[in-house]
DNA sequence: CGCATTTGACCGGCGC
DNA sequence: GCGCCGGTCAAATGCG
């Protein structure tokens, strides 16, 4: 990335933590951490946040607040404070509680309400589940042993924007994918020059008795951000290093990356604008440009 | 050889 | 009730 790419990305007024970068990927000459949510403290990084031993993302916010979009009470995208103006709030390292995913999400109170009440039998299942799972071990000799019906549980979850290359930003923690999804939850469900879907990838802890999941995609207003998803809570205080080097926690750039280059391409320069709020997520400042290709970012609703 | 990733199938929730 | 879609599983494959 040249230090015009960086120009048009990150204002004067916008915060990036070059130490996050270096801790999020290694290998990434000059790429920035965006943002980074920071519900606890604006000077905590990314890595601190994540390491934090009290890292309990429903402590952190009333569920409410931080169960599955509930931040998009506060997500609204606020038009527009002019580019550089940055009234980017306090915290620098803003953040975006709520961001594609979330936001998407769009869950009513009621969903919440059921998720909640669900919650108890769903954790007794969930441990009736690893119970099973530990006893089964390797043992898996039937079949489709799997129960599949059971319900899942949901876990707050909160989101980190990242600028990155890499999709998978190292964090410390050893992380297994176990899927990938085209999602149409972006407001590019398909580019308008290609067939690329946007895509999610699905992480879970490797250490067996973390139950701690992430989903990272790209952002959808811009390629080169990564949103990356947390669900869960860790369960151990030393993250696993990595097997050998970092390399089975960041994919090639090209590994999985799900934009395509007209995305690339048609949405950059409009990019420029970009602004965090950890509380009101994005605003976009005097990108009319931005609005009318992301409809769905700055309203609610879709054409 | 062991672990990580890929990928298609499957499941459950939700909206219409 | 049906179809869509997000999320997960698990066999196959790749890689160090």
């Amino acid at each position: 990335m040249s230090a015009d790419d960086r120009d048009l990305y990150f204002h004067d007024d916008f915060f990036y933590a070059e130490r996050d970068l270096s801790l999020l990927s290694g290998e990434m000459p000059s790429g920035a951490a965006i943002g980074t949510l920071q519900p606890l403290s604006p000077i905590m990084s990314f890595d601190d946040y994540l390491k934090l031993d009290a890292f309990d993302p429903g402590e952190l916010a009333s569920p409410e607040l931080v169960a599955d979009g509930a931040v998009n009470s506060t997500n609204n995208l606020t038009p527009s404070t002019g580019c550089g103006g940055g009234t980017s709030p306090a915290s620098p390292r803003s953040s975006v509680p709520s961001s594609s995913t979330e936001a998407a999400g769009e869950e009513d109170t009621s969903r919440r309400k059921k998720d909640h009440l669900k919650q108890e039998k769903e954790e007794i299942e969930k441990d009736q589940k690893l119970q099973s799972k530990a006893d089964n071990d390797k043992s898996k000799t039937l079949s489709k042993p799997k129960k599949r019906g059971e319900k899942r549980r949901r876990e707050p979850r909160f989101a980190f924007m990242t600028k990155s290359e890499v999709d998978h930003l190292e964090d410390g923690y050893r992380w297994r994918k176990y899927g990938q999804k085209a999602v149409k939850n972006s407001p590019f469900p398909r580019c308008l020059y290609c067939t690329d879907l946007h895509q999610i990838s699905y992480y879970r802890c490797t250490s067996q008795t973390c139950l701690v999941k992430k989903t990272v995609e790209r952002s959808s207003q811009d390629p080169a951000i990564v949103v990356t998803t947390y669900e869960g809570k860790h369960t151990h205080h030393s993250p696993a290093p990595a097997r050998g080097s970092t390399q089975s926690l960041a994919s090639p750039p090209t590994a999985s990356t799900s934009f395509c280059h007209h995305h690339h391409l048609m949405h950059q320069p409009n990019l420029q604008c970009f602004l965090q709020s950890p509380l009101q997520g994005f605003q976009f400042s005097g990108c009319d440009l931005l609005q009318d290709i992301l409809p769905s970012f700055t309203q609610k609703t879709q054409p």
